[in-house]
DNA sequence: TTATTTTAGGACAGAATCAGTCCTATTTAA
DNA sequence: TTAAATAGGACTGATTCTGTCCTAAAATAA
């Protein structure tokens, strides 16, 4: 009962594209960058990025000077948009996959409970917004701030060169 | 992002023994029957009571006319109880793992996050109880009830011998 | 005591999923 | 035309899941 890493680096990855383009224009970002300052591995990324395109989240720019931009504003993207775009729907029981093949299946009060407790799962996840997200984030960031780990500005500096 | 057949498994079996003494004393189970009732592999289910057993949420007797007893009743025994006993603790975040290896701890807005959405989870699983668990089986047993897959009075009748 | 019945525990194995890597297109800007 | 970027597929090692099997230990019944 763990979130993968491809969800994570994923939801990481948004919250990059959506920190980088303050105020004004969005800009692309390309993998690499992307994947240095999350420190999430290059090439893992791009397949996690790819998923991310499919589902609409973001949109691809091929060629010289491309990559990613963040294809709606942060305040219209779900984190469960994003971890289900990497992740596949999440489903709880065996019942409600694509091959249900239960025995129980019909009337399993198993089933209503589960589905009760998704919910409360993609509850959270759908009322949180990439932009709430970065907020906590400024709002941690700024609190007990410096060389307390996250990427300081002149760290970031250095990685947007 | 699914709960594990042997979790399932568990929780189904437990039901089974609460189900089973209806009204007054707790009698024991065998895997057996339980793995019959249930239509679970009985090798597999005997490993997942085992864990069951070491939670202290069954108790084991051996020998003959042995097999297993809820340790509490139905209502004191919640379902997350059940699944953790089972699968372990419930961590979305590896950083709460036993191996904390990742590089954005210490100032995670995720972190903060998937620990509220992973609350929202145990919280519908902590108020759900055994005992709620199989009045709501009965609700569904009774309603919709005859020939619907659920085992009926005669089978378990069979299978009880 | 001995045989029988039950769980306990460990070792093992096949399948599936995870967590990546790598290589070859394809697209686009310069 | 060249260089820079993503797209997509194939592939791989590690881990977890889903079991099975075997031996030991405990308890009962004869
Ligand atoms: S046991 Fe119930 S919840 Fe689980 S797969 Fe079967 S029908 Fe669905
Ligand atoms: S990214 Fe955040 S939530 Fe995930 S493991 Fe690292 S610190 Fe924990």
């Amino acid at each position: 009962m763990q979130i993968t890493r491809a969800g994570e680096y994923g939801v990481l990855g948004m919250m990059y594209l959506a920190r980088r383009d303050d105020g004004a224009a969005r800009k692309t970002a390309m993998i690499d960058e992307v994947s240095r300052a999350e420190k999430v591995p290059k090439s893992f990324l791009a397949k996690i990025f790819q998923n991310l395109a499919r589902a609409g989240l973001v949109k691809s720019v091929r060629g010289a000077g491309g990559g990613f931009v963040l294809a709606k504003t942060p305040t219209e993207i779900t984190v469960l948009e994003i971890v289900e775009a990497i992740e596949g729907k999440i489903t709880f029981q065996r019942c409600k996959q694509d091959k249900p093949d239960c025995k129980h299946i019909g009337g399993c009060a198993l089933c209503g409970l589960f589905e009760q407790a998704q919910g409360g799962l993609t509850d959270v996840l759908t009322r949180t917004t990439l932009d709430d997200l970065i907020k906590r984030q400024e709002r941690i960031d700024t609190t007990h701030d410096h060389s307390a780990g996250r990427l300081s500005n002149s760290q970031k500096d250095a990685i947007v060169r």
